[in-house]
DNA sequence: TTTTTTATTGCAATAAGTTACAATAAGAAA
DNA sequence: TTTCTTATTGTAACTTATTGCAATAAAAAA
């Protein structure tokens, strides 16, 4: 498994950055959730468990951990940005109703990735999208 | 033109709201510039031509015309809301490096847009898009 | 035109996000 | 183990974002 506390304390020591309980305590509650959190939620959770950290600290472990790739950060729907574990690529449908989220496999979506790069000549860098809609649920309240 | 100030004009009159020299101020600001602006920018610009408002009421007033569609809101990569007019739909590819923008048209999407809502069964909504990636010459250079 | 209604704005207070810098502690060297 | 180096954190100050409420003014009615 490419995101394990293990496999974070090896990435980090490999760069020569130092492992702290601030990192692993924030590594592990993105681990536990599973999901994607946003900055106070998860300042919120590590105080719960152990108040270890301050804002700023969150603030910049999660910039830390974007860097050095093993968080990814995206857009939530309302403008605020979200983490989670660097796993498999995944983009998102959100339901602007209800909150329901919907995973899609980057498959999915590789292949417009593909045809934009070419027809542009950009070279796309990791992009996690989050698609606002309704769920299939929601549509039949509002019809 | 379904973004001239008349248009705004009558839009706001035909559902019962007010036309004020704020909410006016704001749409020509962004119809001039033609692009995408962040909140602060259209503040600043607002101000220099006539101060007729203060921050909280760039506020409101971009949700308000958001809200009535006559505005539309995007994801800057930073994290950072841009607006601009809702005029014809499109997406954006975004240089992380010189911070260059190339507009994408709506119909290259609208095939993968087509098929995520078949085989989800969700149904989207004014989705924006905004992709990260490195532009020719900035990967000329990085290279 | 004047009055009335109430949507909209500005002011002031609050909350959240961010930065600078001194204090701390992780890991290396002795 | 102890000392040393400097990456990392916490404190405190600062800036920006957001909200509540009283004051204002746009549009309708008289």
């Amino acid at each position: 498994m490419t995101c394990s506390p293990a496999h974070l304390a090896e990435q980090i020591r490999a760069k020569g950055f130092r492992l702290t309980p601030q990192r692993m305590a924030i590594f592990n509650v993105l681990h536990e959730s599973g999901g994607h959190l946003v900055r106070t939620e998860i300042y919120e959770r590590v105080q719960a468990l152990a108040p270890v950290l301050t804002e700023p600290t969150v603030y910049r472990t999660l910039d830390f951990l974007v860097e050095n790739e093993l968080v990814r950060v995206t857009h939530a729907g309302n403008g605020r940005l979200e983490y989670e574990l660097a796993r498999h690529r995944h983009h998102h449908l959100h339901c602007s109703a209800c909150g329901a989220e919907l995973e899609i496999a980057h498959e999915q979506m590789q292949k417009i990735f593909a045809h934009l790069e070419l027809s542009t000549g950009y070279r796309l860098t990791e992009n996690h999208i989050t698609l606002m809609g309704l769920c299939p649920h929601c549509q039949e309240i509002g019809d």
